[in-house]
RNA sequence: GGGGUAGUAGCUCAGUCGGUUAGAGUGCUGGCCUGUCACGCCAGAGGUCGCGGGUUCGAGCCCCGUCUGCCCCGCCA
């Protein structure tokens, strides 16, 4: 039998009851979360948004409302009225937040029944991931998403209401605009009206908050959806959230010091968590150097050890040869994993391979002593001076890589962090920060034979290397920083271009003729020349953010309906193919597969 | 495009050396139960071992292919 919702209003959630509501009466709305019958009493956890509230339904208060509580099953949609009483002597629940209380339930309504479900909502389960996306209005019921999904809305009504009472405007931007060469592929979106011609969603809102500063906005901000077209990792889905920012008539400083005082604010709002500022920097040479990465975890130590001068004479030929020939040699102490086995050596040797090392030389100190397959290349000189840049003590295991700088500090710095994870020394609890700085402002693409913006085309380089763009443009550096916390880029931004100028110089470094650029980026260079003031912004990825706020391990579990590595939706079953006459429409024809 | 990993009851998993009737817990259904809270007790139902092919007297298990989820490389300014 299904009831009817009548006149009866909610009186407030489930979760939020507490002691304070003793002797009330109120009317919870809900669903069955679990129910426990003993032939007389009946308990029923109700479940909202907010949480779960017991409910009892006693046959002495009422024989008819007891009856429909024995028909109650999982997820059935309930309305009850009833009492507020604190729960008896011995009975309190202290894991529930309202453990205290309970509802002595006069009247009941079953809004609505639910089938069994195809897995269970309780947390003591891990349902495989393809069924909880097949049903993600299910799993969204589930506390902890429904916790992520709740911190979330906080963090962006959070960011929202810093950057306005720091006089950002809020401004929508199109998402259906141009495709433009650089950066990641696009999605693209066929034009009815203009047949053959496309649209392409926005990669980021770049451009047009650059234009918005030409216009003469001043500081504006956007929690807008980009679009791209690559492959899916824990941390990439095609759509994504960020936090955009652009401001006029400021430097570097000025940005970095806004938005470390929101990152401030989000954690303090959101999580409870006051963040030290300023925020440490370090310039990329340094990370790379240090770390091997560009977005290190400094949470712990285990730094890169530069040893090319001191093996680079040594009568161990793979070292010598590739010092000679360009490469480099370097290393990491795993202290106290002298203790590892051949297979865990074996184990990591293989995960070096993925970033194209060759091997993984390694050193066990036990006994004083290097016990190594290459220590009898080494003189004592040599051993003891390696010694001393590991700071090498009893115990410890010292790991090497010698290749290309690329490999060798690709290979070692995500190395470092799988030791890292394997040691435990991973807090989740533990926020760490860094900004870096000073990024190479071009890059040579070995693949397509040009130079190739790091960041993007319209990040200006530093004043002083201003002058070496065209010259010699691997020296130059660019106004570029990104926000790294606990090994995750966060966020990254730069201090644009403002005169046209080195814009078109920019787009000639990196390969676009005359032509190419005036029909891709016209607009632009147009209004750049309009009187544009020098500015600079930063996007944060808030689906990052989140995840880490969270603890999660996946952007998935803090996006409602995320898609699978493969791009699809298991709930909505998208992409799907389309009616033939939406595609004549559009002017257009697939391809026989 | 490539490497790795998983797929057995609704769910989470076990399944020995290739051998007879594929198991457990939980959920589900029915019965009992008035202070439980992942309630308890009793009984029952429930299987395309992802899919296709092969080897074999015999395949959940071995081989080949394929699909799907996840992790990673490439890719992601």
């Amino acid at each position: 039998m299904i009831e009817f919702l009548g006149d009866w209003k909610r009186t407030g959630y489930c979760g939020d009851l507490t002691a304070a509501d003793i002797g009330s009466s109120v009317t919870l709305m809900g669903w069955a979360h679990r129910r426990r019958d003993h032939g007389g009493l009946i308990f029923i956890d109700l479940r909202d948004r907010e949480g779960l509230a017991q409910i009892v339904f006693d046959p002495e208060v009422s024989k008819e409302t007891h009856g429909k509580a024995e028909d109650v099953r999982s997820e059935f949609v309930l309305a009850v009225k009833g009492k507020v009483i604190p729960r008896p002597e011995g009975t309190v629940n202290p894991n529930l937040k309202t453990g205290a209380v309970e509802i002595v339930v006069s009247e009941c309504k079953i809004l609505n029944p639910s089938k069994t479900l195809p897995f269970t909502l309780d947390e003591y389960v891990d349902v495989a991931e393809n069924l909880r996306l097949k049903y993600r209005y299910l799993d969204l019921r589930r506390p902890q998403l429904q916790e992520s999904i709740i911190l979330r809305s906080r963090v962006a009504q959070t960011t929202r209401k810093y950057l306005s009472d720091n006089g950002f405007l809020e401004i929508e931007t199109p998402f259906l605009t141009k495709s433009t060469p650089e950066g990641a592929r696009d999605f693209l979106v066929p034009s009815r009206i203009n047949k053959g011609q496309f649209y392409a969603l926005p990669q980021s809102p770049q451009i047009f908050k650059q234009i918005l500063m030409i216009s003469g906005y001043d500081r504006y901000f956007q929690v807008v959806r980009c679009f791209r077209d690559e492959d899916l990792r824990a941390d990439r889905q095609p759509e994504f959230t960020q936090i955009d920012c652009e401001m006029s008539f400021i430097d570097r400083d000025d940005i970095i010091k806004m938005m470390e005082g929101l990152m401030a604010t989000i954690f303090r709002e959101a999580k409870g968590v006051e963040i030290e500022l300023p925020v440490p920097r370090m310039t990329y040479q340094e990370a790379i150097r240090r770390f091997g990465v560009d977005n290190p975890d400094l949470r712990f130590g285990l730094e890169l050890v530069e040893l090319t001068d001191v093996v680079k004479g040594s009568g161990f030929k793979v070292f010598a040869d590739v010092a000679a020939s360009g490469g480099i040699i370097k290393g990491l102490n795993a202290k106290k994993c002298a203790t590892f086995s051949r297979k865990e050596i074996d184990d990591l040797t293989e995960f070096v391979k993925i970033y194209g090392a060759k091997g993984l030389a390694y050193v066990k100190i036990e006994n004083g002593e290097w016990h190594s397959p290459i220590a009898k290349f080494f003189t004592a000189d040599e051993i003891a001076a390696m010694n001393k840049a590991y700071g090498a003590e009893e115990g410890d295991l010292l790991l090497f890589v010698a290749d290309k700088p690329k490999v060798v500090n690709d290979s070692l710095g995500k190395l470092r962090n799988l030791l890292a994870k394997n040691l435990g020394l991973l807090d989740k609890n533990n926020f760490v920060f860094v900004w870096i700085t000073d990024f190479p402002l071009l890059e040579w693409d070995e693949d397509e034979k040009r130079w190739a913006a790091v960041h993007h085309p319209f990040t200006a380089p530093m004043d002083e290397d201003v002058d070496y763009v065209e010259s010699d443009p691997g020296r130059c550096r660019a106004k570029a920083y990104d926000l790294v916390l606990n090994g995750n880029e966060i966020g990254g931004g730069s201090i644009r271009i403002h005169q046209e100028v080195i814009q078109s110089l920019m787009f000639k470094m990196l390969g676009h003729s005359e032509e190419d650029k005036r029909e891709k980026f016209g607009f632009l260079l147009d209004a750049l020349e309009y009187g544009t003031p020098p500015h600079g912004g930063i996007a944060f990825g808030l689906d990052r953010l989140v995840m880490l706020l969270t603890g999660s391990d996946s952007i998935r579990d803090v996006i409602a309906f995320p898609k699978t590595q493969k791009g699809t939706c298991l709930m909505s079953e998208a992409p799907s193919t389309v009616d033939d006459k939406q595609l004549r429409e559009l002017g257009i024809k697939t391809l026989a597969k």
